[in-house]
DNA sequence: CTATGATCATGA
DNA sequence: TCATGATCATAG
């Protein structure tokens, strides 16, 4: 009755034990191609990522042994470590920017940098460097080595300056005039099935109204800051 | 709808 | 050419 000619089972992977452990996962995914991966974990590879964007994300995840599912927690809970792919062009840098979190004012306690949603995120993050560029096939882009990141305190400056640029402006009911140009390391762009797509924010006159959701992001001038830097 | 994962597709 | 604004899939 079953039939496994089509696809291999897919194979279990446990969460990592420590973040050692984790960095030893990400030496053996280094160095391979993203259909080696996706054949040893039984995953079938899409022809490309248009109507599949976050499948190296998610193949990544699987073949490191994230736990979080789509829950509003770190991807390898008990370590508290967020995992981001970074999109490398042909030049070796950033391709696209690194989506964070979205907008939003809700929560008590989350007003200030130090408890914000944004910095929570990014206090321990795994980047995972993998070729991008759209005429390499997806199945034969490779990944690089990954590395463990923590931001520096000047960093965490220039971002927490940001963050609060950006979010003094949606407080006052601003954040359907914020445009992608403004900050240095963080901006905030649409973030949406598309834009349609209406969620609760807040008018000038503080009063609650329909708006387009909208994201942070981390700049490329940023993202690669950190690749060189490690 | 919101959360997860992001990249696509144009205009400047 | 490349950053901004728009969009795609899926689970709950």
């Amino acid at each position: 009755m079953n039939d496994n000619t089509q696809s291999l089972p897919k194979r279990r992977i446990f969460p990592p034990q420590s973040a050692e452990e984790l960095l030893v996962r990400c030496g053996n995914l280094a160095g391979k191609t993203l259909g080696q991966i996706a054949t040893e974990l039984g995953v079938s590879v899409p022809d490309d990522l248009k109507r599949h964007k976050g499948w190296v994300g998610n193949l990544l995840e699987i073949a490191l042994g994230a736990d979080a599912g789509n829950k509003a927690q770190p991807d390898f809970v008990a370590l508290g470590i967020e995992m981001k792919t970074l999109p490398l062009n042909a030049q070796g840098l950033p391709k696209e920017s690194t989506y964070v979190c979205t907008v939003s004012l809700q929560q008590t306690g989350e007003m200030t940098w130090q408890a914000s949603w944004v910095r929570r995120k990014l206090a321990q993050v795994l980047w995972v460097p993998v070729e991008a560029e759209n005429t390499i096939p997806l199945a034969e882009r490779y990944i690089g080595q990954a590395w463990l990141w923590q931001p520096t305190i000047e960093q965490d400056l220039v971002l927490q300056h940001d963050w609060e640029e950006l979010m003094d402006r949606v407080v006052l009911g601003q954040q359907d005039e914020l445009t992608a140009k403004e900050g240095e390391y963080l901006q905030i762009r649409p973030k949406a099935a598309h834009s349609r797509v209406l969620a609760k924010g807040v008018s000038r006159v503080g009063l609650t109204e329909k708006i387009n959701p909208k994201g942070f992001y981390l700049r490329t001038v940023f993202t690669k800051q950190l690749l060189e830097r490690g």
